[in-house]
Parts: structure tokens; sequence; C-alpha cells
DNA sequence: AACGACGGATGAATCGTTTCAGGTCAGGAC
DNA sequence: GTCCTGACCTGAAACGATTCATCCGTCGTT
């Protein structure tokens, strides 16, 4: 039933190397057979068989990606710019959510072992350098996303988080604040810690004195950031920082909104906010957000399009690639 | 260099059927034999390869997901129930996006084709029944999300468009609002067209006189919805609408973006807005947003499950799975 | 006429699994 | 002692593509 390359060698008069010729390199074989071959393909509906194709040649025509955070939508802009990039190539992307769980990411790199992929795009949460390395050792390569590569082993495609945690930092004691809340966590999240750091660096190279607090939260998420608002708003108000700076968009909308809603805090005018990665909600927000915005979408792109010059050069050496973000001003440090 | 079954059959003194054996049915072999394959699999770190294995069953351990609209946090919340529901089952979700291109759907349907996908969740753009006819003939079963199946050819997990429609018009009229805009478009979308006729009807059984009017937009995003409000806005005050009804969160949040940004109309007060979705966002606007919420994430669990129930029985009856939205009233229909 | 070169076509070998028809062996029934 | 029954293993065939050593004609050269 299913109809092979041998069934369509048949119906054309030709043998099944041919065919496989007309498939991958016609032009190497006579006009006659190709146009031949082409229409018992066409007349069979004939789909060649991936698998049957890997199996020989050894690599397959998928990708992996281990996302963190299905929901954040930066995360899935950078899902759509390698996709973009994929598809141009004729390769499809095995999507993995982790949600921040090791053993879902185990758990995907081994499917994704098991699969052959042509090379794994990650944004890691675990320390799964190990692992990678495995891959590496079997010809798969892996290229991290939105990370920095410690040890420089893996090629990384990121946003300086340092110098956009300083931007940001910097750009609420240019506008007067002193008291500047850091929100977010888990600190064990490189981009987490690395934005603290900047914003540190800018309070101790700033000419005033300048505070910087930390309210932990456990995710990066709308819910926690709420949750943090709550928490902040319980304290007597002469205790209130004058700008907060959240890990991410999400946390900062929802921060924004249980200050909005609560109507105890003014934004800008008594608390100051601002984000991370100006995700596309971020300028329809209560007041419109802050934020540093980040390259999604090229992020995206440039990681599959290094993974794939691993693929055909496994020698090559890792390169960190690193995007700046930029600073995008709205109402809410006004 | 790569390890295979037959490597790991020596090591362990055993045949290949024996270590196939214990890899797919450990039951039927002695534990000294399981055993030993055990050590020596851990041992050399095979890891079986998937093509192989397809190749040889002929059928495939991923579902292909072609989505309409990746930018939608809705689309990423069903792909998040597919995803979850998948993983129990050691099945990896290969990802497309077609941005509402048919040529990038057909694209990926080859892609899916050529891959022996184990079956095909599809929320579908332009008019893929053959398509989908000719890959279940070819042992290929797809479900639709997000879109009820018109011809019952195949089953369908989707939320009633009409009925939403319908409840979120009776929730304006009971609100007092007579002059109903319904912001959406291309109508050659189902859910579109369908959330309007739900509106109309709603509108027609009413005792009171309601106007519906329409205001066509090119795409369902922030964008156009803004676009759309700077139009209205550009409306003597007289003409305009006392409540929108807009097709998704997406235009709705553009909507409202636009209407309090230039001041000039009060939400609710002048003009209330309803969304649809509820996406996380529309608690987190400018003015929280009413809205119609889908069970996002169930659905993409449904369509998994129902995919996996077809292939084991490729003769089962196609059915429609049809959710009913839920009326979230927030700040936005005060 | 002999020879070499070359464009094309051929088909067997191969990739790494799973499956299945048989084979071996120990133990129980008679 | 013979036969039967299971439990367990074995190894070759098969899946569907790609590749490569060969072969076949034709044509140009000498």
């Amino acid at each position: 039933m299913p109809t092979s390359i041998r069934d369509v060698a048949k119906l054309a008069g030709v043998s099944v190397g041919t065919v496989s010729n007309v498939l991958n390199r016609p032009q190497e074989v006579s006009a006659d057979s190709v146009t031949r071959v082409h229409r018992a393909i066409e007349q069979l509906g004939y789909v060649r068989n991936d698998a049957a194709r890997q199996l020989r040649v050894g690599v397959s025509s998928s990708v992996g990606f281990v996302v963190l955070d299905g929901q954040n939508p930066f995360f899935n802009d950078v899902v759509r710019g390698a996709e973009d990039e994929a598809s141009r190539h004729g390769i499809a992307i095995l999507y993995g959510n982790t949600d921040e769980d090791s053993a879902r990411e185990g758990m995907y790199l081994d499917l994704f072992e098991e699969q052959r992929v042509r090379g794994v795009l990650i944004s890691p949460y675990g320390d799964i350098n190990p692992r990678l390395e495995r891959l590496r050792e079997r010809g798969i390569p892996a290229v991290l996303v939105d990370r920095f590569s410690g040890n420089g082993r893996f090629s990384s495609v990121s946003v300086d988080s340092v110098a956009g945690g300083r931007m940001a930092a910097e750009h609420l004691i240019e506008r007067g604040r002193r008291r500047i809340a850091f929100v977010g966590g888990p600190f064990e999240m490189r981009q987490v810690s690395d934005r603290l750091a900047g914003a540190r660096v800018a309070a101790e190279s700033s000419t005033e004195r300048v505070e910087i607090e930390v309210i932990a939260t456990t995710a990066l998420t709308v819910e926690e950031g709420a949750a943090a608002g709550q928490r902040l708003l319980q304290r007597p108000r002469r205790d209130w920082p004058d700008a907060l700076f959240a890990a991410n968009d999400l946390l900062a909308l929802g921060l924004l909104q249980a200050l909005v809603v609560s109507r105890r805090a003014l934004v800008p005018d008594e608390i100051a906010i601002i984000g991370f990665d100006d995700n596309p909600f971020a300028g329809a927000a209560a007041v419109p957000l802050s934020s540093l915005r980040q390259p999604s979408r090229t992020i995206g792109r440039t990681a599959l399009r290094i993974l794939l010059e691993e693929t055909s050069d496994p020698t090559a050496i890792p390169r960190q690639t690193v995007f700046l973000p930029e600073l995008i001003v709205r109402a809410s440090t006004g």
C-alpha cells in the first residue's frame, strides 16, 4: 500500500538508484529520466520516507528546541525566529517545554538523542553541561539560547543581562530614584542574577547614594509579580522603595497590576517600574511599561544558523554571540 | 563509532533479538539477560536509533502541530497542553507556525508527511481538507484545533464561538449598551465570523433595539486593534458606539491602548470593551479586560488524546468536541 | 580498427532496528 | 527411556532510502 522508491522506479522504467539521483542530484541524470521519474512520482503520490533516508545518511532533518518557559512570549518569539530560519532549510523543529523542571529537561534531551536530531537549541535550566558534552560526542551539537556559556565549551546566543541590568538601574537613577528594589528569582537563573549584578554596578558607580534591595520571587510569572506587589504594599509607606526593577516583564506586569488595582501607590510618581524583555504586552499595560528590549526573533534565527554551521563543521570553535538590549522608555518610569 | 544494538548484544553475550526484547518486552526475557543487557547498555552509553525503529515498525514517535499564529498566547497555551499530554507518551511535537500563510501551511504538511508523523494537529488557515484526506489515506490522522470540522470528516476540538459571541453581546446589552461595534477580521476565519454571528443572534433576540456595526481589520493583532481604535476616534463623537466587542484579546488590547492613550474616551463609561480568549495579559491591561475564556490547555490536551486514539483505531468515527467559553467580567465592561 | 573517456544507468550492499519461524534445553508425565 | 511442554534464545529477513563499484554505449582520437 505505501508506495516506495521501488514502485516509482518500476513505473518510470528505471532503477531505484536513478530515482534517488533524480531526487538528490538531478543534474547528473538525463532530462528524459528526470521527467519520467517526476511523472511517476506525481502519479503515485510518492513521498520520500525520511526515516529511511535518515537511517542511511545518518543525519536527521529536525532540530530540537528545549524551551525554559513556554508561557513566556519572549521564548515564543525566539522559537519563531528559529522556526523561520529552519523552514528555509527544510528543517522542522521538535519543540520541548521544560517549565523549569530538570526531569523534563532530561526527558527531552533523551528523546532528542533517540531521534538523532541534527542539533539542539536549549535555554537550559539545570546543570546540563555533561549531557550536552555527551551529545556532542555523538555528533549532536548544541547552542545555548538566552544563556552565556560559562566555560566557553558551547556556542551561545544571549543578551548581555549585566549590561541590561545596568542600563535599567542607570535609567532609574537618572530619573532621580534612590531606593531601588530588584524583584526576581530564583537566582540560580543566570539571567536573574546577572540583571541584579548589573543594577549593583550602576548603583556603585553612581555619584549618588543608591540603595538596592532584593525582593525574591520563586518564578518569573505574572502571579509571582502580583504576589510580590501585595507584600510590598503591606509595608509601612515609609519603607517603600521609589522604584522597582523587575527581572522580566511578566513580573513587572504583575507588580503593576497589584499597585494599580490597590490604588495605593501611584505609578510612576511614587513608584517607578521597569521590566525586561519588552514583550508585546508591555506597551499595552495599565501604565505602559518601560523595559529593555531583547532582539528575540534575531536571537532564535542566529542560534539556528550557528547550529547549522556547527553541524557541517564539527571542529568549529564555539562562539559566544551577545546582543545588547535596548532601553525602551515609557510611562512607567515617567 | 556510534554504538548499535549489535555492540550491546556482543558485550552482553546475547543475540540482537534478545537485546531488542529487553528493550521492548522485558517480561519475556530471563532476569539474568535483562540485567546483563542493561549493564552493557549502561557501559556503552547506547541510545536506540529511532529512525531505524520507525523504519521497521512504520510508526513515528512524533506528532506535528501546525499552528496558525505563533504570536498568540492562546495558541501557545494550546501547544503547551498538547505537549504536556504528548510527553506522557514519550512523544515529541514537531512545531510549525504558519502565520496565516497557505504556502507555509502546505510546506509543513509536506515536511510532516515525509517524517511519517503519527498524526497531525492543525489549526487550519487555507482549505486543506484535500491535503488532510490524503494524509489520512496514508494512515496519518489529523485533528482540527480551534476549528469545527464543517463536513464532519475529521475530529475537531474547538470552542463554540457562536455561543461565545452571543454571551459577549448579551453581557454588553445587559449592561445597557445599545450600539455595539464588532471589531475583527478577516472574516474568512471561521472564529471571527462565528463570533459576529453570535453577537447578531443576541442583538436580534433582545427585547431592546440593538445596533451592531462591523469594523473590519486585516488581522487579529494588537497593532490592528490600535489602528482600528485610531480610526474610531477620528469620527465625530456622536457616531461612536458605546461598546466594542473585539474578536480576540489582542485586538481588544490594541483598542484599549488607543482609547486610553488618547484620553478622549473613557473606558468603560463611554465605551465598554470586551475581548475573546482571556489571554494571560487581559487581566493585567490598562483597564482589566472582560473576555471570554477558552480552556486552551485542555483543548490541546484533548486534541492530542483524540489523535492518539485515532492512530490506534483508524476506523474510529470522527467526533467533534466543543467547549463552551466562560464569561470573565472585569473593569472594561464596568 | 583500437582505445580511452565520459555521460548515464544499474543494482547490490548498507544503515539499525523489530519480528518471527525455529532451535535448544530442562523438567514433568507416562 | 520417550515424548511433550514451556521458557528462552537465536539469527536471518525486512523496512526504504542512499551510495558506489560496475557496466554500457557513444564518440573522438590516433
